[in-house]
Order: structure tokens, then C-alpha cells, then sequence
DNA sequence: ATTAATTGTAATTAATATAGTTACAATTAA
DNA sequence: TTAATTGTAACTATATTAATTACAATTAAT
């Protein structure tokens, strides 16, 4: 299938939303931003909102962050748009007769799992604060090295 | 799409191989062992081989692992069925001449980046032979628990 | 109050990755 | 010689996704 980019557009939007906040943040602006269509950004922020990261108000194009950016992290965003899904798919359907078949599920699922959660250990080490200072950082060496020349 | 089992039954092939060597191993049997057909099991094991993991020879069902199963890792396995692809994706399409859309790439991509190794390290801490040791350990324990009742 | 802009959401579509299936040539081993 | 088996290509069915279309509900400005 497609890829799902739900985790990276729904990150993108929450800066865009701080990045940009008291300007009008219409779902058509962020779609601009994201290069999708504002029913996408709109749906998406429907998850976030369910989700308690955002606050925002139907007929009125000003979506807020629920929270500060310090305290929302990667792991808060991606539980919100993914879930706490498997990073590494069990095959649920084995031989139970078999020695293979009835006991490797248990023993792959633990070790999947610690993988996982080392994976999203990382995830939550990141703040939304730290995405939108680097960004902004990235911004000003860009322009930085476009006056130089 | 569907959800790829690959890295899974791939494990499942190694540690069928290595358990019931000396035994008739023909994708046949494996495959009543993976749950599936001879032909998936068979291309799997085409990939396997051409990542250096078994060997066989046509006609002969007589796979072999390549080496030992203490210097296997899930690591080596993952990387040869499903390559060493991202974790958590990117959207690779978004507007460059915005703050966020022209660099949220390169920050995410980096954050992603640490996410994946910290995953990837904890599969590449499991051998094949602690995984068969398991599986063995746990079987032995049905088969107790059995015999008590 | 009216109205243009906007959000929220459901239904549908197109694209794509996957396991499974069918078919068959090449090889092995008895 | 032959039955069993591997290796591989072509095709199918299924499932997930972003995108699209459509429209009711709501807001905010006049």
C-alpha cells in the first residue's frame, strides 16, 4: 500500500500551528505548507484535537497547541496519529503443533517489543520545542548562506 | 496494504532449519510449519540466500544455515528482508518556500534516524541461537506443564 | 439578520505493497 | 528414467493509504 506520512504531517502542522500562531491559520494555509489538501490537514487535525494536542473551533480558522511545545513530544504525536502499533509484524498464523510454530509468536514478540520501545524512547526524548528551535535554526544558516553569496 | 510478515517467517525458516537439521527439510514441510505455501516459503529462502544467510541447492531439500546461529542476528536477518528502510516515514513533498515545509525534512529525517538505530540495535543484541534456546526453553515448559495435569 | 468563509465528516477513488496462487523449467537423487 | 524438489515468473485478491467530492454546521464580519 501507500506509505502512511500521517506521523510526519501531523508533526508538521503542530509547528506550523506555533511557527505561525497569530496569523490565520485556515486548513487551506497549512495544506499549502504540507503540500496536501486542506480535507487532509483538516482530518488530521481532527485526530490531534481527539487527542488533546490541539484546540480548535468549527467556522473559525484559528487552531491553538493544547499545550506548550516543551511539553509535547514526538512519542505524544505519533501515539495520537499511529498508535501504539507493532514496529515489527508477528506472523499471528503458525503451526501450534510445532515447536516453531507454537512458541516462536511469544518469544518474537518480546524481543520486538523491547525494540520498539527503544525506538520510541528516542521518540519521547524529543520535544516539539526542539523540532521548531531546529527548524528555525536550519532557517536562519539558509538565509545566512543565501545573503553571502 | 497488507501488513509485511516477511522479517517473521523469515526468522521462523532459520530456526525451523536449524532445530529439525538432518530431517527432511523440504518447503513443503516448512511451509506447515510457517503456515503458508511451499512457493512463499521458497522465495524467501531465495532472498535468505542471496543475503549470505543459507545455503541450498536445487532439487535437494537440504537447506543449511551459512553459519552458526550465534552469529546470526535478527539484525541480519531484518536487514536482508526488509532492507534497511525507515521506520517512521517522511513526507518527502512539502512546500520549500516555507519555514516548515523547507526544513521539517531534514530535522525529522535526523530524529527518525536515531529512532531506527535505537530499534535496530536492540535486534542486532538477539542471536538466532538465543532465540532457538527460548523457543526450546518454553516448549520444554508446555511439555511439563502438560504432564503434570 | 445575512452571508462568505471555514470546519467537521462521510463516502468514494486511485495507487500501491503484500501474501498467495498457478505454472513450469531446471536440478537432484533413488 | 523418473518422482520429488527447487527456483522463478506472472498473475490475483486483499488491504491501507492519501486524495477527492460533497455537504451540513458553525463562525465572524457587516
Amino acid at each position: 500500500m501507500r506509505v502512511s506520512t500521517r506521523f510526519s504531517d501531523s508533526i508538521h502542522i503542530l509547528a506550523f500551528i506555533d511557527i505561525y500562531k497569530g496569523t490565520r491559520l485556515s486548513s487551506e494555509v497549512i495544506a499549502s505548507s504540507v503540500e496536501t489538501s486542506p480535507v487532509v490537514v483538516r482530518r488530521l487535525m481532527g485526530v490531534l484535537r481527539e487527542h488533546g494536542l490541539i484546540a480548535t473551533k468549527q467556522g473559525s480558522a484559528e487552531p491553538k497547541l493544547a499545550r506548550e511545545p516543551k511539553d509535547i513530544t514526538l512519542l505524544d504525536i505519533y501515539f495520537a496519529t499511529e498508535g501504539n502499533k507493532p514496529l515489527f509484524e508477528l506472523d499471528k498464523k503458525t503451526n501450534p503443533e510445532c515447536i516453531v510454530g507454537g512458541n516462536i509468536q511469544d518469544v518474537l514478540g518480546d524481543y520486538y517489543e523491547q525494540a520498539k520501545i527503544a525506538a520510541q524512547r528516542k521518540l519521547n526524548d524529543t520535544t516539539l520545542q526542539d523540532l521548531i528551535e531546529t527548524i528555525l535554526v536550519k532557517q536562519k544558516a539558509k538565509e545566512i548562506a543565501r545573503g553571502k553569496k
